[in-house]
DNA sequence: TCAGTTCTTGACTGGTTCGTCCATAACACT
DNA sequence: AGTGTTATGGACGAACCAGTCAAGAACTGA
């Protein structure tokens, strides 16, 4: 009955992203997100009403997307779980190494740039890690069925360990470590977890 | 023979330091500063050359007095040495936890904002991590040499090991972890260095 | 006391940016 | 085709902000 949208809203979110990603909130102007999806600024604000608005969809679905992959990478049975925690957290090391422009991880980036004063990034932030060590937990726990982690140890707090780990990896990338630094990192982490006495 | 500055440079710089920590690089204004600091704004441009070279100073400032307090307390003798990683690691931690406002650390966040696009702050941010790893892999050959971290392993990927759970402990704390969540990072971290077999 | 120099104040400029508005376009249903 | 509804695009308004400037103030050394 209506005039039907033109645009792809998934697509307009995607660009929308890489925008506030490489820009940051603040530095990011509702222009240029107009101009890179071809938009005219009516329609962008008729769609998403407004630049705050805009961002906390962006990182909504940033935030459920990172989630997403790394309970991809960790879910399976217990004879792989340390295989998959050892791959994701080098892969977390490869991929902070591969990103040469430092924009990190917009999860990271947001927080940092507004959890102080939006309370809505702030939550969602929050529920994001919460469930990324849930995810570790679970794969741990998982290592330690398979006899792969002492039995003896918490696995809620080496969880909070390696997510600790993951996520200074991810700082210590954008402050420009090396891809040796990172990936020695990787290693050096998952080399000192508590192994089953035999 | 001129008139003199009725102003503190050093005491200008601290207000800036809070006004950027608190706000970010971007959503400061220097109006902001000025008020704050009772300057006019003809006075902060005279003295600092405008927004960017006013954060630079800032940044670098912070980043170096970040540098002094961790070698203040990580240098000593060897037989503490242990007690002071631990230290530093669960002081850290408290900090991040006692941090309500979730503002982290200024370094983190002005690098996550800035160092995409600015190679000054980009290559002092580098710096500072170089610098407290080497302060980190110091304190820990240290702990060796007193026999309290297995000879065997190489400082230098231990520290950097300790510097990425610092630099996660920082992040999960803008996140919103819990002081225990953060705490028992700290600890897990300092528990799970390898020891020396006796 | 006076001259020379630097500092201060705040109004002003020019450019930028968020968000709005409206005339027009595109579609569905009758 | 006609009508009602929603999308489009870009001009516009209002606020904001970095940086400048000029007139005057404060101080020192002569």
């Amino acid at each position: 009955m209506a005039r039907p949208r033109r645009f792809d809203e998934r697509q307009v979110l995607d660009t929308a992203r890489e925008r506030f990603w490489s820009g940051g909130y603040a530095a990011t102007r509702m222009e240029d997100i107009a101009e890179a999806t071809g938009l005219g600024k009516g329609s962008l604000y008729g769609a998403f009403g407004g630049k705050q608005e805009l961002f906390h969809r962006v990182f909504d679905d940033y935030c459920g997307s990172v989630v997403d992959a790394v309970s991809r990478q960790l879910r399976g049975n217990d004879a792989d779980a340390f295989e998959r925690l050892s791959a994701h957290v080098h892969a977390v090391a490869a991929a902070t190494a591969a990103d040469t422009a430092h924009r990190g991880c917009l999860l990271a980036k947001g927080a940092a740039e507004l959890a102080e004063h939006d309370e809505t990034v702030a939550k969602r932030a929050r529920t994001a890690i919460e469930a990324l060590q849930k995810l570790l937990e679970d794969d741990i726990a998982a290592c330690q069925r398979n006899g792969d982690i002492a039995a003896d140890a918490d696995p809620g707090k080496l969880a909070a360990l390696v997510l600790a780990v993951l996520r200074g990896i991810e700082a210590l990338g954008k402050a420009g470590a090396s891809e040796e630094t990172l990936t020695d990192i990787a290693r050096t982490a998952l080399a000192v977890l508590p192994r089953p006495a035999h």
